[in-house]
DNA sequence: GCAAGGTC
C-alpha cells in the first residue's frame, strides 16, 4: 500500500532509525505508520492535530574535510560523509532522504541523542537542508514514552552552544590529528620508506601508555626473593601455608630462620576467621561487561567480541548490544523468551530449574549503570536456524546464561581463614566452600575453587605441627604484558575515548603495526616507541591525557557561552603551527631519532648489540639502560648468595628478565668468555 | 592517507 506524505508538516530528526521508530511510536502510538524511503524508515504520525515527519540520520552524515595538501592545514570544512569515505556509501541514502523531507517541512524538530554529537548531528542536517530559523530541539534522556512526550510538549530553542562545542571538538582533534600524522610520515620519509604513520588526541596516549608497559618489561631485572614453603599437618594431610610477611632478600637470614624452624617446628594458631559470603546475580551485560567477560573466559579480543554481537544483533537472536545498560526494563517479557529458550536442548534443564527455582517471579538483578536509549544486552528467544561458528557459539552462549543467571538466586560461601605464626613470622591457611550454589549453576564462569579444611579439628587447637619447611627461591616479576582489553580498561580509567570508538582506536594501533603481537600477549614495536618518543619530546601535548582534560574544559566554557569556539581556535592554531614549524625546521635530527629506536642495517654507528643507533657506551638506549640497570642490582644479587656471572647466567636463563636485560647478560658473559679465552691462549 | 566521533 503507498502511503503519502503530508503536503506540509514538522520533520523530526532522529540520531538513528531505532530511535525515530521510538519517538514515532511515544507520538503517534497505534497510529503511527511507516513507509521506507530508499530503505530509509520513515514515520507519519498525527500528534496533537498536527502532521509529523519523523526520520532518522545514521550517526554522522557529514565529516570535516579539506582538499589541501601537506601541513599545517587548517581549512577543513563540513562535506556530506558519502563523498569522502569509502566506507560510509549507506549515509547517502539518509542524506538524500533527508534532503527531499526537508522540502516540504515546515518546522525542524532536532530529536537526536541529548549529547555534544546529537546536537551537532541534527543540526547540520538542519543548517544544509533545512533552516535553522525555524528548527527546535526536543531533550530526552531515554527514550522511554514518557520522556519523549514530555521534551515534545517542552521543546527548547536549538542548543546553539552545544553545536559550537561539538564542532570546535571536531574541529581541534582534525587539526590536532592530520597535522601531526603529516608531519611524522613527512619525517619518517627521510629515515626510511614512507609508510602511513597516525597521532590523535585519543591514540597517542594510549600508545605512549603501551610503549612504557612494554619498556617496564623489556629492562625489567628480576630481583631475588627467598620464601620459606612451610607445611603444616593437620589429621595427615599436608597443607602449604601462604606468606603473609615479605620474603627474604639476604640468603643468610632466610637460612637462619629455616634453621629456627627447624628446631621447633610448630605453627601457632592465632586466629580463625569464618565468615559466609552472600554473593549476588550479576547484573545482564552492558558491551564493556561482555566484552571483558569474553576476554577473561574466552580470550575473545573486545573488538571481536563487539564484531560477534553485532552479528547475533543482525540475526535477531539477541538485543542492540551498543550499550551501556545493565538493566533490563520491566516491560520486558521474560516469561515469554524463556519459553523459547527452552526449545534449545543445551538450555531447556536450565531455564526449567529457573522457572523452578523462582517460582515464576522473573526479577532481574539490574545494575546501577544505565543507558539511555537501550536495555542490557539479552536473549531474544530466537534460536539460530544453523550452527553458529564456534566464537559466535561462545558469545551467544556467555550472554544466554548471564541472561539466566541474573534472575537467580544468589550464592553463598563460606570462607575460613587460619592466621598463624611461626616464629615471628605471619602466614595463612584458607579454606572456601559453596554452600548454595545460585546462579553458579547457570553462569559457571564465575564459580570460586573450593578448598576444604578440617575446620572442626582446627577449632579445637591452639598450634599446629609443622610437617615440612623448605625455602624457594623466586623472582619478582615484570608488570604484565598489554593485550586489547588491557588498552581498553586503561582508555576507560583514563576516560579518553568513547564506548563504540575504544575499540577500533586499539585497532588502530595495531593496524598502524605500533603495536605488535608477541607470544600470546602484545607489546609496543619499536615504530610505536619512536612515535611516543618523538612526539614526546617536540609535542608533548599529544601524549598525554591532559589534552582531553584541557579539551573538556573549553569544550564546557563553549556550552556556557564564557569563551567562543574561534578563541579556543586561533590558540590551538597559534600553538600547532609554532610545533609543526619546528618539526620541519628540525626533520634532518629527527630522521635520526627515529634510527635511536628503530633497528636498520644504515645506523652508524651500530650498537653493540643490535642495529640501533649507538647512544652510548657503545650501546643503543636500550640496551645501555638495560646495562645500567643490571649494574644497579648486582649488589642485591651477592647478597642473596650470586657473584656476577652466576648473576648473569641466571638473567639469561630467567622467563621473567626482560628482553634487553637478557640480551646484555648474554653479550657481558659472550665477552668475559672471549677474553679468558684470549689470555688462556697466550 | 592522516583524527575522533556517531551508527549500518
Amino acid at each position: 500500500m503507498h502511503i503519502a506524505l503530508p503536503s506540509s508538516y514538522v520533520l523530526v530528526i532522529a540520531e538513528k532509525p531505532r530511535a525515530a521508530e521510538k519517538i514515532a511510536r511515544a507520538l503517534g502510538s497505534s497510529t503511527a505508520r511507516k513507509i521506507y524511503v530508499s530503505r530509509v524508515p520513515v514515520w507519519i504520525v498525527k500528534w496533537m492535530g498536527r502532521d509529523y515527519v519523523i526520520s532518522s540520520a545514521a550517526g554522522h552524515l557529514y565529516t570535516l574535510h579539506s582538499d589541501t595538501k601537506g601541513y599545517p592545514v587548517f581549512d577543513c570544512r563540513w562535506v556530506p560523509r558519502y563523498l569522502v569515505d569509502e566506507d560510509a556509501k549507506h549515509t547517502k541514502r539518509f542524506l538524500e532522504v533527508l534532503e527531499k523531507l526537508c522540502r516540504n517541512a515546515y518546522l525542524y524538530i532536532n530529536a537526536c541523542d541529548y549529547d555534544i554529537e546529537g546536537s551537532l548531528i541534527g543540526y547540520l542536517i538542519i543548517a544544509f537542508l533545512g533552516d535553522p530559523r525555524r528548527a527546535f530541539r526536543a531533550k530526552f534522556s531515554s527514550l522511554t514514552p514518557a520522556e519523549i512526550l514530555n521534551a515534545f510538549r517542552n521543546l527548547s530553542r536549538l542548543d546553539l552552544e552545544m553545536v559550537e562545542a561539538g564542532e570546535c571538538r571536531h574541529i581541534l582533534d582534525w587539526w590536532w590529528g592530520i597535522n601531526v600524522s603529516r608531519a611524522l610520515m613527512d619525517l619518517y620519509a627521510k629515515f626510511d620508506k614512507p609508510i602511513v604513520l597516525s597521532a590523535g588526541r585519543v591514540q597517542t596516549p594510549t600508545l605512549a601508555h603501551a610503549v612504557e608497559v612494554t619498556l617496564s618489561r623489556a629492562l625489567h631485572v628480576p630481583e631475588p626473593l627467598i620464601v620459606p614453603l612451610i607445611y603444616v599437618d593437620i589429621a595427615g594431610s599436608q597443607y602449604l601455608l601462604t606468606n603473609l610477611d615479605e620474603p627474604f632478600r639476604s640468603r643468610k637470614e632466610a637460612e637462619e630462620y629455616l634453621r629456627l624452624v627447624r628446631s621447633r617446628p610448630i605453627a601457632t594458631i592465632e586466629r580463625v576467621e569464618v565468615k559466609e559470603e552472600i554473593v549476588p546475580p550479576p547484573p545482564p551485560f552492558n558491551l564493556p561487561d561482555l566484552q571483558y567477560e569474553a576476554y577473561r573466559i574466552h580470550r575473545i579480543s573486545p573488538y571481536r567480541t563487539q564484531q560477534i554481537a553485532e552479528d547475533l544483533y543482525l540475526d535477531a537472536l539477541i538485543s542492540y548490544p551498543r550499550t551501556n545498560s545493565q538493566r533490563l526494563p520491566p516491560t520486558l517479557n521474560n516469561r515469554a523468551i524463556l519459553e523459547k529458550l527452552k526449545r534449545a536442548p543445551q538450555y531447556r534443564d536450565l531455564v526449567e530449574t529457573l522457572l523452578a527455582e523462582c517460582r515464576g517471579v522473573l526479577k532481574p538483578h539490574n545494575g546501577p549503570k544505565e543507558d539511555p536509549a537501550h536495555p542490557a544486552i539479552h536473549p531474544t528467544g530466537e534460536l539460530p536456524e544453523k550452527t553458529l561458528p564456534s566464537h559466535h557459539r561462545k558469545i551467544y552462549d556467555l550472554i544466554v546464561r548471564r541472561y539466566l543467571a541474573t534472575f537467580a538466586s544468589p550464592a553463598r560461601l563460606k570462607h575460613v581463614k587460619v592466621f598463624l605464626d611461626v616464629h615471628g613470622r605471619r602466614y595463612l591457611l584458607e579454606g572456601i566452600w559453596i554452600v548454595q550454589l545460585g546462579w553458579y549453576r547457570y553462569y559457571p564462569f564465575s564459580k570460586p575453587k573450593e578448598r576444604e579444611l578440617p575446620l572442626n579439628l582446627i577449632k579445637t587447637l591452639r598450634t599446629l605441627p609443622i610437617a615440612k619447611a623448605t625455602l624457594r627461591l623466586t623472582f619478582t616479576s615484570p608488570p604484565p604484558a598489554i593485550t586489547r582489553y588491557s588498552l581498553l580498561k586503561w582508555m576507560e580509567e583514563q576516560g579518553i575515548g568513547t564506548e563504540s570508538t575504544r575499540a577500533e582506536i586499539i585497532e588502530t594501533l595495531y593496524r598502524r603495526k605500533y603495536i605488535v603481537r608477541r607470544e600470546k600477549s602484545a607489546e609496543a614495536s619499536d615504530l610505536g616507541i619512536a612515535i611516543v618518543n618523538i612526539l614526546k619530546k617536540y609535542v608533548p601535548e599529544l601524549t598525554s591525557v591532559d589534552l582531553t582534560r584541557k579539551f573538556e574544559e573549553y569544550l564546557e566554557q563553549i556550552r556556557q557561552r564564557r569563551l567562543r569556539c574561534v578563541e579556543v581556535l586561533n590558540e590551538a592554531k597559534a600553538l600547532l603551527t609554532n610545533y609543526l614549524e619546528r618539526l620541519k625546521s628540525m626533520s634532518n635530527v629527527i630522521a635520526k631519532e627515529f634510527g635511536m629506536y628503530i633497528e636498520s642495517s644504515r645506523n652508524t654507528p651500530p650498537c653493540r648489540i643490535c642495529k640501533r643507533i649507538a647512544y652510548k657506551d657503545g650501546f643503543c638506549v636500550f640496551h645501555y639502560e638495560a646495562y645500567k640497570r643490571i649494574l644497579e642490582k648486582a649488589p642485591m644479587w651477592r647478597s642473596a648468595g650470586y657473584e656476577w656471572r652466576e648473576y648473569l647466567k641466571k638473567l639469561v636463563s630467567l622467563k621473567k628478565s626482560g628482553r634487553f636485560v637478557r640480551e646484555v647478560a648474554e653479550y657481558l658473559l659472550r665477552s668475559f668468555t672471549t677474553i679468558s679465552i684470549g689470555r688462556r691462549s697466550l
